[in-house]
DNA sequence: AACAAGGTAGCACGTCCGTGCTATAAAAGG
DNA sequence: CCTTTTATAGCACGGACGTGCTACCTTGTT
């Protein structure tokens, strides 16, 4: 055997590949050859690890959901939720702290739904996509779900709304940003963002804007 | 001279054909050759009309900027805006069919927002069509602010909110679901787009629910 | 020392792509 | 009738694409 290699470890490397074109030049030009190149192998090697261009790309977008996936849970699982007694403002600002995680407001997050949406627009019509891209859809729905119910539970949703179709526009919305956060990134910037989401955080709760810590920036 | 032929009408046959294979297969899909097949016509033939293949995708682009343009203006321009002493409900109905115009909610604006969406999201990549991308966008913005400014006018917008603020929440939204619609039609069908634009109208004005005419189906 | 196995690399083929260029058919003007 | 003009059509080239297949190199085992 050659050099000692973890297989799974190449395919990501090659997968991280594929997002960087994606980013940069867009989906439908992640082709064998500009991939290999961008990874720095060499095209027969790429095809080592997978059986073709096919596989790469649910590969590489089973991959990116995981990711995703896995840091939304992380980051929801980190943020210490208030407890039932505490002020309304605690309980809105976790709230609020939640959905900036799905905002592309830092380098991070921005690289990521620059992916996101390159695979789930083409999930459109590459139908052997379209499972994956429902998944995703409905992870972050039934996030924003919870959290709204949640808000619910402890009295901080604005009476009359309904969590479950408040969530259904908020990750509307939340999209809605996300999509001009990347496409006009000079009318929806990092600070545009943080400053609508807090607008319409104080429109769903009870809690006013000067009761939540200032924005930062 | 051959057959008596309109070149720009021809020219917009041509777009139309790359309306579909944009919609049926994507924009990367629509290539001289396929276009050309879709068109019914000799890939010699579209080429008498086009300089080459840039040159279709900005007649393309172009062309359906201009209808969405002409048909937004044209629907505007057609709703009878009620006068100043009409009850606010009246105000918040036209209002609504204002914001209705831009979703998806019969077969024709789905194939327009589904033709919008390739073209939006390919200019991320494709810089020619970046300018043409963003006066689309400024435009939507521009409209849909001018909707809320008059209804701040009138006194139907919720007090505390602000005009411009709320175009660029409302706009995000409707972008937001425009694509959960196109692209997760399951999630988000024409009813419940109805649904939910009438949900956030209720919530950024003074005038409740049962007060609007009944919502279709 | 001989061998097996897995990583790396690349050739070759057929397909699709945009494009330069040419050929034919049909109508309008002299 | 003949020329000019324009619509339509197609050939041919170079390049990028995915993929079947082969060759080589490196390492661990026998």
């Amino acid at each position: 055997m050659p050099k000692v290699v973890d297989p799974e470890e190449r395919r990501q490397e090659i997968a991280e590949a594929v997002f960087r074109v994606a980013r940069r030049d867009g989906l439908e030009l992640a082709s064998l050859r500009n991939v290999a190149e961008e990874a720095g192998l060499a095209i027969g090697s790429v095809r080592h690890y997978f059986a073709g261009q096919a596989d790469i790309m649910n590969f590489a977008m089973n991959l990116f959901a995981l990711r995703a996936g896995k840091r939304l849970l992380a980051r929801a699982a980190g943020l210490r939720v208030p407890g039932p007694d505490a002020p309304p403002a605690a309980h809105v600002a976790t709230l609020e702290a939640m959905f900036a995680e799905v905002l592309p407001i830092d380098a991070e997050r921005r690289e990521e739904a620059e992916v996101w949406l390159a695979f789930t627009t083409s999930a459109r019509t590459r139908s052997e996509l379209a499972p994956l891209a429902l998944e995703m859809h409905d992870d972050l729905r039934r996030v924003i779900g919870r959290v709204l119910t949640g808000a619910a539970g402890v009295g901080v949703l604005r009476p009359g709304l309904d969590p479950d179709e408040e969530a259904g526009r908020t990750h509307a919305l939340i999209d809605g940003m996300t999509l001009h956060a990347i496409l006009q990134p000079d009318r929806l910037g990092p600070s545009g963002l943080a400053a609508m989401l807090r607008r319409h955080v104080c429109a769903i709760t009870t809690v006013r804007a000067e009761e939540l810590p200032p924005l930062p920036e």
